[in-house]
RNA sequence: GGGAGCAUAGCUCAGUUGGUUUAGAGCACCUGCCUUACAAGCAGGGGGUCGUAGGUUCGAAUCCUUCUGCUCCCA
């Protein structure tokens, strides 16, 4: 092999230049475009379409870094790995914006008319829904661009109207007028799932509403006052002793002067307010329901955008619901209806995309019957074809699925997929199909689109565009994506896939973590708390940005996020920098043939391959389990501890060897083993190995690390002795670098030291000599403790450093005490179980015997430590 | 009201089927070092009895129950 030549290798890491030259690479050499090929098996991934007004946040960066890191590991694990890419057209979060876009320069939608408006959200889509694409390139995700796909490209807008007509054919979608949730703000309906419920601080209003032919009244509590221009019915619990002779008769609706009944009912809760309830029943649902059962008057009293409508008295018509609030309130006061005012905090819900109360409103609108479409979708996630990680997600599944009710799907909106309806202008009856009817100057189509995710439903198996495709890479392997859309899209993909494709759209489902701030509050723009990852990578490297949020997101919980933790991936890429460096600077002389890879192996070297086959194998057990936290952990300690602080100290003995042939054989080996630890670190930090790989050996064009084969686990590798040889030289030099320390021994100082042991080999001082700074090491098994000298014992080995003149008595006296008293605390502990009989009689024998060889080392050790002691007397 | 999750060092988290656990790591802290790969570093050190109360067991951070606190989802 032959390394890049060199002739300064810059300190620190500089990720920037590295970053952008290898992600052009990458590109130029196509090295992430999948087709499909039968000989080699397939594994797929479809991004999560980020919406196109969408602008990266961490929280894609931690979901698209996850898909990377398995997305790589199974390329360079002889997969054909596909990671189909693409955007969402976000229907009513696209709208708004291009609304908005249009209002400021004076445009209203309504007056340019729906094609004109649909040209303007395409130039919209066309000038920044490419961006966050572009931004996700900055994090080395490995993507297949060539199959970016979008809801709307032609294909895939074809696929989302097919599936509705075939539903509609089917009868599992019908037309019907309800009470849905209406958002005022952007004048569309919307469905259970996008409504978020916020406590909100408001009153509880008393109203008197006089009893017809009476001069009484009965009160009723409200949080909605405005609502009351609408009450068609006054209801009261059948069983409350209160009210119950009032049932049958009426009550006059102050204001509007309407005379409504005073019902029955078992919904009115009799502890709440005052057992009376005013009934409104076109603007609650509860209340349509009641409304329904008891054959009441529908008095709808909003337009679209929740102003009062005609069917208001004059005073109270063409005003925002909060305006008509204030005036019914002053109304009732001036009337002396107003029984009293509590405070009252209740749980109002706003549309999630237009952060404006929803309406209960009644409207035609589109729905899709659950019931049946969801019962294979439930059977597959319980059966275990499709897993979920963390699993306890199933639960939450199953709980929505088995309470689902039908799903609206309508949106009165122009940027989306037209429902494909068209009304007869005759007669009225309804056409539904794929392309328009022939005779289309007889017919006008619903001016609604579906709901973004009836369209995203889909993308597991439509953003494959042939059949070829579909068949090879569908289902898919794995979904990566937030717990928050378990319900908007995980549900609904599995639903189409089964009812679609009859089979499941992904096997596994890995529920990413939540990006919270420090203080464990979201990511929010309002609280300016959510740092921009683009500046993130340009301080700290995309690599170290990626590095970090997997080593602090733990699987299920949620990661707590600051951009100054991006220290841990900067460092630990500088770290690998560093070493790489070490090595590079020493090669660029060497002679470096592969024939003295067999020669001059020691211990060391039986030890660092051991090490990195276990790393190696548990990396792999972790990743299987989709543990990519416990993952990095692994490469993480390996490279910095096992590696950099362990064995590359080792080898500076032979690294500066005067025997040229034993330096090149430790630093081919060296060399080849970093390129292997570089592949295994590459699904998490793809730049940065890719750039040492490239620089140990001269690659060929087009060459690159993420399509080289990922080291295979090798068991003959393994070797248990070299591990306990090492483990004893590192407890002697832990052991003497303690004395040091504690001693306070100036790091220049050389000491000497005195091993009394009858193990230790020849190579094994050589090794200890070489990292602690020492004149001289005598070993002897018979050692006698030298005069004035501190010490420390190890299993198998005494260790003495005189320091005549140096020694601190107290110090030192100090030091073995407390030795002492760890060591008696734990041969008391093992004693206390050994004299157990009950223990020794039930535990299985080996758990006993390794007690046993617990207690003999641990009371030998102790033995000596006070032998020491008591000489220092 | 129903469901889920969490509670271990100052902070953030590990801790596999209960047994080298008198509990690990990173950050923070203290001490000493610019030792020719790395001060974004090296070496050493202090610090927790595992939220609470009980139970199962020869043995519990680990299993069961109670309570407390926090987070999230659904109604």
């Amino acid at each position: 092999m032959k390394v890049k030549n060199f002739s300064d290798i810059p300190k620190a890491y500089d990720p920037q230049s590295v970053e952008d030259k290898w992600y052009k690479y990458w590109e130029d050499n196509n090295l992430f475009h999948s087709e499909p090929d039968e000989t080699k098996e397939s594994y797929s991934i479809v991004i999560p379409p980020p919406n196109i007004t969408g602008m990266l946040t961490l929280g894609h960066v931690l979901n698209n870094t996850i898909q990377d890191v398995f997305i790589r590991y199974k390329r360079m694990n002889g997969y054909n790995t596909c990671w189909v890419p693409g955007t969402d057209h976000a229907s009513i979060a696209t709208e708004t914006k291009v609304v908005n876009h249009l209002k400021e320069q004076g445009i209203n939608k309504y007056e340019i008319g729906r094609e004109e408006f649909l040209k303007h959200c395409r130039q919209w889509k066309d000038k920044y829904g490419g961006i966050i694409i572009e931004q996700l390139r900055k994090l080395g995700v490995s993507c297949d661009w060539e199959r970016e796909r979008f809801t709307m490209d032609d294909h895939y807008y074809k696929k989302v109207i097919e599936a509705f007509v075939k539903l509609y054919n089917e009868g599992l979608i019908y037309r019907g007028y309800r009470m849905v949730n209406w958002d005022p703000a952007s004048k569309s309906a919307i469905s259970d799932e996008e409504v978020i419920f916020k406590q909100v601080k408001g009153s509880l209003w008393y109203f008197r509403y006089p009893i017809k032919d009476s001069d009484q009244y009965l009160v009723v509590a409200t949080t909605r006052p405005e609502t009351m221009l609408g009450d068609t019915g006054v209801a009261v619990n059948a069983n409350d002793e209160r009210y119950k002779h009032l049932i049958g008769k009426h009550v006059m609706l102050p204001i509007v002067n309407r005379e409504i009944p005073i019902f029955g009912d078992d919904y009115v809760d009799m502890e709440f307010g005052t057992g009376v309830v005013k009934v409104t029943p076109a603007h609650d649902v509860n209340d349509y329901e009641m409304g329904k059962r008891n054959n009441l008057e529908l008095i709808n009293i909003f337009n679209d955008d929740a102003t009062t409508n005609d069917k208001v008295p004059e005073e109270f018509r063409g005003l925002d619901r909060y305006v008509v609030r204030k005036k019914v309130v002053a109304k009732f006061i001036e009337l002396g209806l107003l029984e009293k005012i509590e405070d009252y905090t209740n749980n109002v819900g706003y549309s999630e995309r237009g952060q404006v109360p929803i309406e209960p409103y009644l409207s035609d609108q589109w729905f899709m019957k659950m019931d049946d479409l969801v019962k294979p979708a439930l059977k597959v996630v319980e059966e275990g074809k499709v897993n979920f990680h963390p699993a306890h997600w199933i639960k939450t599944y199953e709980h929505w699925m088995g309470n689902i009710k039908d799903w609206c799907i309508s949106r009165q909106l122009w940027w989306g997929h037209r429902i494909p309806v068209w009304y007869n202008k005759q007669s009225n009856e309804i056409y539904c199909a794929v392309e328009p009817p022939k005779d289309i100057e007889n017919w006008k189509q619903d001016e609604d689109v579906l709901d973004t995710w009836a369209s995203s439903w889909l993308w597991a198996q439509d953003v494959f565009t042939s059949e070829e495709d579909q068949k090879y890479y569908y289902p898919t392997d794995l979904l990566v994506t937030a717990p928050d859309i378990i319900f908007f899209w995980v549900a609904r993909m599995i639903i189409a896939g089964m009812k679609f494709m009859d089979e499941i759209p992904f096997k596994d489902v890995y529920f990413t973590s939540i990006i919270r701030d420090t203080e464990g509050r979201k990511m929010s723009k309002s609280l300016g708390n959510s740092p921009d990852p683009l500046a993130v990578i340009k301080d700290y490297g995309a690599d170290a940005l990626r590095f970090t949020i997997n080593y602090i997101a733990p699987m299920g919980q949620d990661v707590l996020f600051s951009t100054d933790k991006c220290e841990i991936g900067r460092n630990f890429a500088n770290k690998i920098w560093n070493a790489s460096r070490f090595l590079l600077m020493n090669a660029q002389d060497a002679d470096l043939s592969l024939e003295l890879i067999e020669k001059h192996i020691d211990f060391t070297d039986k030890w660092i391959m051991t090490r990195f086959q276990k790393s190696l194998k548990q990396m792999n057990e972790a990743l299987d389990k989709f543990d990519i936290n416990g993952a990095s952990k692994i490469i993480y300690s390996f490279i910095w501890n096992d590696f950099c602080d362990w064995y590359l100290e080792l080898s500076k003995k032979r690294m500066y060897s005067e025997d040229k042939e034993v330096k090149s054989a430790v630093l081919t080996r060296s060399l080849l083993l970093f390129g292997d630890m570089m592949k295994m670190l590459h699904p998490f930090m793809p730049y940065i190995s890719e750039e040492i790989w490239q620089l140990f050996d001269e690659r060929k064009s087009g060459e690159s690390i993420s399509t080289s084969p990922f080291p295979k686990f090798n068991q003959t590798l393994v070797d248990e002795v070299a591990e306990k040889e090492i483990e004893f030289v590192q407890n002697v030099v832990t052991g003497l670098r303690n004395i040091r320390g504690e001693m306070n021994i100036t790091p220049s100082k050389e000491i000497d030291v005195y091993l009394k042991s009858d193990k230790i080999t020849d190579l094994q001082k050589q090794y200890i000599k070489s990292l602690v700074k020492v004149k001289n090491i005598t070993v002897d098994p018979d050692l006698i403790k030298p005069k004035a000298s501190a010490s420390a014992v190890v299993k198998g080995c005494d260790i003495f450093v005189p320091l005549e003149g140096l020694i601190d008595l107290d110090v030192e006296k100090n030091r073995l005490e407390k030795e002492m008293l760890r060591l008696q605390g734990l041969v008391k502990s093992v004693t206390n179980k050994l004299s157990n009989e009950k223990f020794v009689n039930n535990a299985p024998s080996d758990v006993v015997e390794k007690e046993r060889t617990k207690q003999t080392d641990w009371q030998n050790s102790l033995d000596k430590i006070k032998t020491i002691l008591a000489d220092l007397n």
